[in-house]
DNA sequence: CATTAAAACTAACAAGTGTTAGTTTGGAGT
DNA sequence: ACTCCAAACTAACACTTGTTAGTTTTAATG
């Protein structure tokens, strides 16, 4: 007979969320299809009913989020806001979706390079990003707002910070998003701020 | 015949450096020894003349490096200096090391959970470490040299920046050890600094 | 109760995995 | 020229990998 054709979107959400938090852990390579369908309490033959392969696990994982970021990075730029302010405004973009994304963000930061398809528009998105942060950051320079430190090493710096938060926030449970972002704008931006 | 006893602790060095380097790119659980074996231009069964498993690689490559950060913590840490000067000697340590092992950083920051008979001495290691560092920042808190933030997410975000350093070096070639130190220093804490 | 289809299952595959055993090679020291 | 042995090789192993084909179970719907 034909191929089941998955209709119960709810079980493949399932797959990708136990799928994300295992690749978290261990790293996508090391984990089997054996090892997703144990978590799920299924035989690793079923998880085809609902996705194409493990290679597509990875591809809805990280796209989703990079285009995410993206995005709202592109928001943030074209706002007419401060350099200061743009910079609040991702401080808290990256604590949001982590604390939503808990376990998503280990593959984007660490298995990106295993996506093959997907690798060239990933590294786009990647680029535009990163592009845009360190456009605000020297804008912001020039302005006078932030003082004169080598930008390429504030933005390595900030950055590096805003994607170690997915490996941090699970081992800080009293912590909230709104208190988080708070202390991340005065211990990255504040110190960097002209006053 | 009787395995061979390998005497040339050269090629094994090469092999190890070798092995760090694929390690770094697409991480432990990818590299085959195949792919190592054809990065040196050797079949794979060559590799165990000098080397005892693919495990061994990765203990050889993470723990000597986890060592060597966790005696020079120890170091700096009963040294009579101040907490700003016990940070600045942190953040050339960190230099220090990166610039002198430019691929073993990779498996030290995402592969140490592969890691099997020397995990817990790793983790115990990591743990001495961290310690030591947000005892340094607290200290200076209380002293009033370091402005009153919240510690951990000062640790945090300190520790995350000097972690990424290995990927983030070989991108600036022109940028030496020195100006590198100079500019972390100010960026990282300068601007925790009470003046 | 009968039908249907999603979603589980069993069985199997071809390719790739780390590793071992035994053999050959090539160059340095006598 | 001969010996020696580190360091390469070939061949093979037992096991794991992602994936497919075909079948059965489950549960909702008419």
């Amino acid at each position: 007979m034909k191929k089941a054709i998955p209709k119960n979107e709810k079980r493949k959400d399932e797959i990708v969320r136990v799928a994300a938090k295992l690749f978290k852990e261990k790293g996508y390579s090391a984990i089997t299809m054996r090892d997703i369908a144990k978590a799920l309490d299924i035989k690793a033959a079923s998880l085809y009913n609902h996705i194409k392969s493990k290679q597509d696990l990875l591809k809805i994982i990280i796209i989703s989020i990079a285009e995410e970021f993206t995005d709202k990075m592109q928001i943030v730029c074209s706002s007419k806001e401060t350099s200061i302010e743009k910079l609040q405004k991702i401080v808290a973009l990256h604590v949001d979706i982590a604390y939503k994304n808990p376990y998503s963000m280990g593959a984007l930061n660490n298995d990106w390079m295993h996506l093959e398809e997907e690798l060239e528009y990933y590294l786009k998105l990647r680029n535009s990003y990163e592009n845009n942060f360190r456009n605000i950051i020297k804008e912001g320079i020039k302005t006078g707002e932030i003082i004169n430190t080598n930008a390429e090493i504030t933005v390595f710096s900030i950055l590096s910070t805003l994607r170690s938060l997915y490996l941090w926030i699970p081992k800080k449970e009293g912590l909230t998003a709104e208190e988080l972002t708070k202390n991340l704008n005065q211990v990255l931006i504040s110190g960097i701020q002209n006053h």
